[in-house]
DNA sequence: AAAAATAATGAAATGGTTTTCAGAAAAGGT
DNA sequence: ACCTTTTCTGAAAACCATTTCATTATTTTT
């Protein structure tokens, strides 16, 4: 049907073999020849079946990402610069949405593995022991992304979400003895799990007692910020200031703040994580733990290309740099010293 | 080096062939052998290799889609809805991040050509006679999302401009003889031509003269709609109202009006396009178009899906359906009548 | 000028499926 | 019992590139 690397060779008067040492930038071809050939392939606009290459090399230059919810707006910005890292290296990407579910995931795994794709970045905070050693199995470079998993030989970028939870924590002990915590998904969130260390550190360290009454837990959606809010003033009446594990649950809170006139940050200082784009445009814009969603998608994949090409690997687990970006939503420190 | 099809043959004391039509549930094969066989591939953990059957076969069930910025909050919904609707007829995702670039789509086609994907979805809302005649060059089922193309033989999925830019029109008549405009890029972009269409659609109705002044230029990001906001006002000191041509830049605008003073809905109406769902938690909430980038996806994947398996298509464009979403930005009808 | 080393090329095997064609076995019809 | 279908199975060709090995042509060394 199409044009083939034989039609090729013989427009050119060469063999197959010197087409294909031609293609792949082989020296063992003289000039002459190469110019006949590289005619030959203009002449012809041949382009190379990529499913005949990969059946003999084992290489599809394909690499596969299975994310946990392509529309979480944190994200996207990881996902575009994955795919921006990997085409630079002729990479092109598999991208299957997860939602997050276990089962999805091992489903794309397997799938993604017929498929041969020379490796994959799994963008997911929750870890069982079924998807590891499903990861095991697949023989396959593999990078976790956004979640910090504990086994040594598993490679994984992400942010330090201890670290920044204190941060966090540190700041908000500035208005007040203690703050109410918006908090992940109590199942399977390692992400949410560490930035509760991270909060409990530092009430321990300030030697306060972190009531349960101070925690209500949201899945990261809009709508659950929102509601978790509104449990948090129902159980508590002193609250001076709320930590929430994601922007998007602090746009929630925010906006039941504004429905039931409670004045940010006069009355209550609301601090996110992750800065998404939209957090510098709310009303009040948002304070927040900015984690490069951009950092994180380049640092794994720049990881697992080194994977792929077996370079070797110092570190297995990478963190993704944050700060604490001080908007509207919250009272700022000069302002309460004064 | 893996298990492959002459194992399981072996195993199960069959032909290749065999082994080959059980896979492919032909119905030549008799229940006792298929039971062998079955038997043999589970024995052996058998995968096939999508490879060799790419080769073979022509097939890949690989859909590439090539988008124009996969961080823009409409567009994530859309793809990952196409991503779900590919995923149960088994298909894969293949994206290409193009930002709108015209050479990157080029790039991405032919790259994806090189691929044999089956199919392919270009969402972009630019289009020149070279992507057209590219497309039309690589013989492989395409759909464009997103964006309205005159030709009648190509397909396309996308809203429609020209009605929802008078829907809004209508409606913001409705306040003021005259209203404010940020639209979109005045280069290649169809949505933005077409939106100026309906708006002068109405505009000529209540014979009122659209002028210049009116109309500001973003490039739909949330920061040129705060700046565009600004020149908006700057030009016009009897602003009552503006129609902005996406959400982003119109909470961006809200965002400049919060700035310097200006109390929504009260004094300046807003009305955005897209219904991100961020639009709805934002203070004020955003009036808006809403159309489901949900729907834009499924749509276009059901048509590329028909496209690919010859189908007769009655219908090569299609469109997604919008409403008026009136939320706190804009002052309700009611509230003028009265 | 002969021997040795190097460079350039081609033939053929290989990767793992699908599919055509032909043949064997079983079923059906008289 | 014999012939005709029908059902099932296997051998072999095809898909298209890469790569090993062998061979020829060219250059270098002595």
């Amino acid at each position: 049907m199409s044009v083939n690397m034989k039609d090729v060779a013989e427009l050119a008067g060469v063999s197959l073999s010197t087409v294909s040492r031609v293609i792949n930038d082989s020296n063992l071809v003289s000039n002459d020849t190469a110019y006949k050939v590289k005619k030959a392939i203009k002449e012809l606009d041949y382009q190379i079946n990529e499913s005949a290459r990969a059946l003999r090399t084992n290489i599809t230059n394909l690499v596969g990402i299975i994310g946990a919810g392509m529309d979480n707006p944190f994200l996207t910005k990881t996902l575009k610069s994955m795919e921006a890292e990997a085409i630079k290296e002729n990479y092109n990407i598999i991208y299957g949405d997860s939602d997050g579910e276990l089962e999805q995931e091992l489903y794309y795994i397997n799938m993604l593995k017929q498929k041969k794709v020379d490796g994959l970045i799994i963008i997911t905070a929750k870890f069982s022991e079924e998807l590891i050693e499903m990861v095991r199995s697949i023989q396959i470079p593999t990078i976790f992304a956004s979640g910090y998993i504990k086994n040594p030989d598993l490679a994984a970028v992400t942010v330090n979400n201890v670290k920044a939870a204190e941060d966090v924590s540190d700041y908000l002990f500035n208005f007040s003895d203690h703050f109410g915590i918006i908090r992940g998904p109590y199942k399977d969130s390692v992400a949410s799990e560490e930035r509760m260390i991270g909060v409990s550190n530092k009430y321990r360290e300030k030697n306060v007692k972190l009531k349960k009454k101070y925690i209500s837990e949201g899945d990261f959606s809009y709508e659950s910020g929102y509601k978790a809010a509104q449990k948090l003033f129902k159980n508590n009446n002193d609250l001076k200031s709320i930590f929430s594990f994601s922007d998007q649950m602090a746009i929630g809170a925010i906006r039941y703040c504004y429905d039931n006139n409670i004045q940010i940050p006069e009355e209550v200082s609301i601090v996110g994580f992750d800065d998404i784009e939209v957090a510098r445009f709310t009303k009040p814009s948002l304070s927040t733990i900015s984690q490069s969603g951009a950092e994180l998608g380049v640092k794994s994949m720049k990881l697992l290309l080194k994977l792929m090409n077996n370079e070797s690997i110092t570190n297995y687990k990478e963190f993704v740099s944050h700060k604490l970006v001080i908007r509207e939503s919250s009272k700022s420190i000069n302002t309460i010293k004064s």
